[in-house]
DNA sequence: GCAGTGATCATA
DNA sequence: ATGATCACTGCC
């Protein structure tokens, strides 16, 4: 089941442990691959010094003030594109960062090998776009998920750095 | 430890 | 128009 606009339509910080375990698709013609997310972080707001909503909305940021369930994708240090998906109401900067899925680690590797660009910016999921988020059924255990501070955000000071907003799924 | 890479945004 | 910054990666 691709995950529907209500899903994303929550506090990030809900959705954010919900989404591990989902699996992201992307059809290129006929060939198809689908990779649980294993890791991501939440940004969270105007208020979250880690958050890029947080100056308000700029042409490039304006998608997060926008739709749940829509992609984010920005491009960073000249070479990565980062894959987030908006969550929460329209208005409120929020969004979840893609850092890993399957065996894959590190959010440029995981846009790199699913030839994931610009073009899905502002996207909603949906399989018409070739890029979408999908429920199989796998269920991982609290247990199995850990949680720790964002990385590469030492410039948001010592709280907003500190704060538990990274995800991880042992599967 | 640090170079590479170019869009983005503030300043002017 | 210019310059600082950047939710990263791979090689030293």
């Amino acid at each position: 089941m691709i995950l529907p606009p209500s899903f994303f339509n929550q506090p990030v910080l809900d959705v954010a442990p919900q989404l591990l375990g989902k699996y992201l698709v992307r059809r290129m013609g006929r060939r198809i691959i689908a990779l649980p997310i294993t890791e991501l972080e939440a940004y969270d707001g105007p208020h979250d010094l880690a958050c890029h909503g947080r100056f308000g909305p700029t042409p490039r940021t304006q998608v997060m003030f926008g739709h749940a369930g829509n992609f984010y994708v920005y491009l960073i240090y000249g070479m990565y594109w980062m894959l987030n998906i908006v969550t929460g109401p329209v208005g409120y900067p929020a969004a979840i960062l893609i850092r890993g899925v399957g065996h894959l680690d590190g959010p440029g590797k995981v846009t790199k090998h699913l030839s994931i660009d610009k073009q899905f910016d502002n996207q909603p999921n949906t399989s018409a776009t070739g890029l979408w988020i999908e429920d199989r059924g796998l269920l991982i255990p609290s247990q199995q998920i850990i949680t720790t501070p964002r990385i590469g955000v030492t410039y948001a000071g010592p709280m907003w750095s500190q704060v538990p907003y990274r995800f991880v799924a042992k599967i």
